[in-house]
RNA sequence: GCGGAUGUGGUGAAAUUGGUAUACACGCCAGACUUAGGAUCUGGUGCUUCACGGCGUGGAGGUUCGAGUCCUCUCAUCCGCACCA
């Protein structure tokens, strides 16, 4: 019978799922292998990207299954968030609905691609239950004071109609529907992220050889740790007195301590308390103030095009040092969000603070040697112009300079994060609700936690306009926790992030403890870390991060035990292209996965993705590969023919003709090559070449031994990669037998009659020659000699060299 | 600007880590079987030259008997961050 791929397919999916083949075990006595895909979102349909992410973490666990690992694959789904809710308002469909219909949908897609997914660990982030332990986390959180509530200028996408974290805008854009980000002031909740932000950048240690270094790069850019100076400058008395004594002065924070005595003036940030004391005071000119405001209401990408501006705001301050008088400006490229929103300027030592300088006519004064007059030098050098520190060099200065203002109490060392609190609210529908209570009596309450979970209201209605929890007529009227008085419930939805930050301890957790537990700690104890996580690059900071994160919070919140990362390996996959795009429908260029399978079987599908390029790379796809992909697996199921025995069979290597030996000899090389592959370095393209080629060398011989062998090896190694055809195959030849357990490397295969050296002339290849395995070093050299004899006419010989099973190199001169 | 990568045939990509560059596959060319084939099989295929040969891993140097691999410089492309004081 030739080959089927659906019948074959079908048969064996079946008989794994009334198997539960794939369930991990509980005892905890056996070595473990932790293989997590991230979990999709559920869109509806899979697409060419999942189908590589699942191949990839499929060939994983089902190579440390049959390793005897006790594996856990699990799979769920990422399943609130704003596409359902958008389906919602286009197709009148509720969004739980729409979420759990797509994911029955996509359960049978994977079902066909046959991963070995355990199916009883399975959840989606919108079940009820999963809710109710991640408020549970919520309020333990804020109890802790790692969750606060305020009112500050958020990022606000008016499509999406809800606010985003700072990780989710991308160049001033919402990161999932591309519309321009506002800034908007706005009450909501925030983790307290930044007090993690040391042990976060720390611990990237940890992960170095483990994650791609890109990634560690991002983060560690990400959390943007510096260390400096923080000071304050105080008005002069009659800066004061027009402040009408309501501010002494304000902080600065700079990392370039060394630079202090070049300060020719001050600048702050368009938004900051005492710009806008000003502006309502009416201090400043009406044209100028209202310069300000248009300043500071502009976007972040806005300013960052924006060329430099910035307005004299007719205050000066005391040089803390020096005792002089310097002019404090508001400038548009000075952040109100990072280092209090206020800074020294130094033009002769810095870029910016030169091209402002430049622009406005502002003051120079050189404090280090090595520039030149007329731009900013920003590197080293000795001191100038700097008092008692004149003549240090500046690196010595800044650590001098910062012992001074402590001594002084006029300042202290201190560190900066670019890093910002992870602002958690989404003023949504269908998300998690934030389980809070406000009260006119006792203020902000949170819910008690036997009345969780805290659920969403189903009688909704979507249209787009506004909060559907807050249009609700009733879900929002509750009784205070605390005081039991009318209060009314919190609205905001928690960011879908908050969900992704901690499933990978759900999934460790054992099923049946799920009503009873968020997370069990001894589960956790053994099944984390993940041995090996597969994603996307795109997740490279926002998911990551936020999950080291939780990960730290979680076990100082006592919910976990003591664990420092949650994803020992992380693979990051590359995209899958065509014409080198990215596939999306929008382009119209993309790959049916269900169409794919129905063409040509899971087997061939998951075949292409794992050999066309290496996981990390990008992946081009090419439909004559495809089709290249399943002529090999055709050509594999038809060789079964050629087996008789129905196990292993013992061989004579001895006696075997020399396209024998070369058969056996790649098939042992593929099996050789197999470990590498599987547990390092995941090129599975070099490891089904490898195979490829067995296959090529067994058929140039007809040993029915070495064909059963050779049989018996390749379904063994390709298994994780094409099980059902495998299965299939180990199944029928060798009741299944190769598919339990290790398969010894027998050495003898790889020893040789005869060795094809190759013969060069000062490294230059010039010929060929076949040597007998035990051949002398000068036999060697002698044939070589002749070999290559033309080459040696009248040229002095002064060196040979010989590499053993490779070459030859004779030196000439 | 800062950070991280990547440059190998017509294409996707290999190279046991300093030892015969281009494995495997796609494509292409030729042939076989065919009434026919976008099916299957066999052979060929880095560039250049009639040939001997010459040249070849982005480019230029260097180390070495020997470099895709190590070192220095340089160019190009991709990704991330981006006025973070």
């Amino acid at each position: 019978m030739s080959y089927s791929p659906s019948d074959i397919e079908s048969k064996w999916q079946t008989i794994w799922n009334e198997k539960g083949a794939f369930e991990p075990l509980d005892d905890k006595s056996l070595d473990k292998k932790y293989i997590l895909s991230m979990f999709p979102f559920p869109s509806g349909r899979l697409h060419m990207g999942h189908v590589r992410n699942y191949a990839i973490g499929d060939a994983m666990a089902r190579y440390y299954r049959k390793q005897n690992y006790n594996v856990l694959h699990p799979i769920g789904w990422d399943a609130f968030g704003m596409p359902a809710e958008n389906a919602a308002i286009k197709h009148g469909r509720h969004p739980k609905d729409w979420t759990y219909s797509n994911i029955d949908y996509m359960r049978k897609e994977l079902n066909t691609l046959g991963l070995s997914f355990s199916s009883k660990r399975e959840f989606a982030t919108c079940d009820e239950l999963y809710t109710k332990w991640e408020q549970e986390f919520i309020i333990k959180m804020f109890e802790e004071q790692l969750l606060y509530r305020e009112s500050t200028t958020v990022n606000w996408c008016e499509d999406c109609h809800t606010v985003l974290a700072n990780e989710q805008v991308e160049e001033g854009c919402c990161w999932r529907c591309d519309n321009e980000v506002e800034l908007k002031e706005m009450p909501g909740y925030y983790l307290d992220i930044k007090k993690y932000a040391d042990e976060l950048l720390d611990d990237l240690k940890l992960l170095e050889g483990k994650w791609p270094s890109q990634v560690l790069a991002m983060q560690s850019n990400w959390i943007g740790k510096s260390q400096g100076l923080e000071f304050s400058f105080k008005f002069s008395d009659d800066s004061k007195a027009k402040l009408a004594n309501k501010f002494e002065g304000f902080e600065v924070f700079t990392t370039r301590p060394d630079t202090v005595y070049g300060v020719t003036y001050t600048a702050l940030a368009p938004e900051h308390p005492i710009v806008k004391a000003l502006i309502k005071n009416e201090l400043l000119d009406a044209d100028i103030a209202e310069k300000i405001t248009a300043m500071g209401n502009l976007s972040e990408v806005e300013r960052a095009k924006a060329d430099k501006e910035g307005y004299d705001l007719g205050l000066t301050v005391i040089h803390p040092l020096t005792g002089e008088e310097t002019p404090v400006w508001t400038a548009n490229f000075v952040l109100a969000s990072y280092g209090g929103g206020a800074v020294m300027s130094v033009p002769t030592h810095d870029e910016r603070d030169f091209e402002f300088a430049t622009k406005y006519d502002l003051p120079l004064k050189y404090v280090i040697e090595g520039g030149e007059e007329g731009s900013a030098y920003t590197g080293e050098g000795a001191l100038m112009n700097s008092a008692v520190f004149t003549g240090l060099s500046n690196v010595e200065a800044k650590a001098a300079i910062i012992n001074h203002f402590e001594e002084q109490h006029l300042g202290k060392g201190t560190t900066n994060y670019k890093l910002r609190n992870w602002g958690i609210s989404r003023q949504r529908y269908w998300g998690a609700p934030i389980p809070f209570v406000h009260c006119d009596a006792c203020g902000l309450v949170a819910e008690k936690v036997e009345n969780l979970p805290i659920a969403l209201p189903e009688d909704v209605e979507i249209t787009g306009e506004g909060n559907p929890l807050e249009n609700h007529p009733t879900w929002s009227k509750c009784a205070c926790p605390k005081c039991g008085a009318d209060a009314t419930r919190e609205t905001d939805t928690l960011d879908t992030f908050v969900q992704s930050s901690w499933y990978q301890f759900r999934y460790a957790t054992h099923p049946d403890k799920w009503n009873a537990c968020g997370i069990d700690k001894e589960d956790v104890n053994y099944w984390l870390g993940v041995d090996q996580y597969i994603g996307g690059i795109e997740h490279a900071i926002l998911h990551l991060l936020y999950a080291r994160f939780f990960t730290k919070a979680l076990r100082d919140l006592g919910f976990i035990d003591d664990l420092k990362e949650p994803f020992e390996n992380l693979l990051t996959q590359g995209m899958v292209l065509m014409d080198g795009a990215k596939m999306s429908k929008s382009k119209g260029n993309t790959v049916d996965p269900d169409a794919l399978i129905a063409k040509y079987g899971a087997d061939t599908a998951r075949l292409f993705t794992l050999f066309a390029a290496p996981p990390q790379k990008e992946l081009e796809w090419n439909d004559s590969a495809v089709e290249g992909a399943f002529r090999f697996l055709k050509k594999l199921y038809d060789r079964k023919s050629k087996v008789i025995t129905n196990s292993m069979p013992t061989i004579d290597h001895a006696s075997l003709d020399k396209e024998e030996k070369l058969a056996r000899a790649k098939v042992y090389d593929a099996l050789k090559k197999s470990v590498d592959v599987y547990e390092k370095t995941f090129a599975f393209n070099t490891l089904i070449a490898a195979c490829m080629e067995a296959l090529n060398a067994l058929d140039k011989q007809n040993n029915e031994q070495v064909w059963s062998e050779g049989l018996y090896i390749i379904t063994h190694l390709l298994e994780p990669i094409v099980p059902h055809v495998c299965a299939e195959l180990s199944e029928e030849l060798f009741a299944s037998e190769n598919l339990a357990g290790k398969i010894e490397l027998l050495e003898e295969v790889f020893v040789q009659d005869t060795i094809t050296l190759g013969v060069a002339v000062n490294g230059k290849r010039r010929a060929e020659i076949e040597v007998d395995a035990g051949a002398q070093k000068e036999d060697i050299i002698a044939m070589a000699k002749e070999s290559i004899a033309k080459w040696l006419e009248d040229v002095t010989v002064v060196k040979e060299i010989v590499v053993p099973n490779k070459m030859v190199n004779i030196v000439v001169k």
